[in-house]
DNA sequence: TTGTTATTTGGCAATATGGCCAATATTTGA
DNA sequence: TCAAATATTGGCCATATTGCCAAATAACAA
């Protein structure tokens, strides 16, 4: 793995690290519909609002989110619309894997 | 979040979890191109044969690559073609990162 | 069988991650 | 100004991840 090889490849795995994780995940698919604040999203995770707070820093240091002040509220959008499409991909990869065993059991 | 959108949402972290490692990412990359075995990976990725096969180990559970072995050797080919287009979409995730901080520079 | 090559597995230490609580801003409204 | 609501940050602990070495396993050839 050459130097230019190596950053890339950092550079795309920090992006998925980012993505990596149930809460995250379930943040940018709602995001995808229209954006949300800090507590709303928290409500939906159903976790503390500190780390809600966490999750969505990792996700906006990423450049996945994009975040703006209404009030005292913190309302945060989905900034890579394509990233809906990486999900696509990777549920196909879950029903592949299911498929695979589906067809171990037939056997 | 509910029970489903919470299996889900764990579903699709573990798969890109398996993604969300530079060597690993690397891995996938190379075998888009063809299959290969693990003194091959070994040598690209510059890590111990048992880091590299452990790597390996991972993305195989994930369902993102399948083995082979022919002879003392096990080949690893990638199973989710998609995959290719989910690491183009991370890297315009990655590009438009540097759009911004190019603009922010020029401000 | 014995030795060689290729790979996997177990074990361990270092580091990273995740979650909650508590403390600290920040904005708004009484 | 003070209190309330919303977010973020720091601290701490439990757990997970990673990488190397050493040992075990598998296939093959002499």
């Amino acid at each position: 793995m050459n130097d230019l090889e190596k950053r890339r490849s950092e550079g795309r795995a920090a992006i998925l690290k980012a993505l990596a994780h149930p809460s995250r995940v379930l943040i940018v698919e709602k995001l995808s519909a229209k954006p949300y604040c800090v507590c709303e999203l928290t409500a939906m995770v159903g976790a503390d609002t500190s780390t809600v707070s966490k999750h969505l820093s990792i996700l906006r240091n990423a450049g996945i989110v994009s975040d703006s002040k209404q009030g005292t509220s913190v309302y945060y959008s989905l900034e890579a619309p394509c990233l809906l499409r990486l999900l696509d991909c990777v549920e196909s990869v879950i029903q592949q894997n299911l498929q695979r065993q589906l067809s171990y059991l037939k056997a």
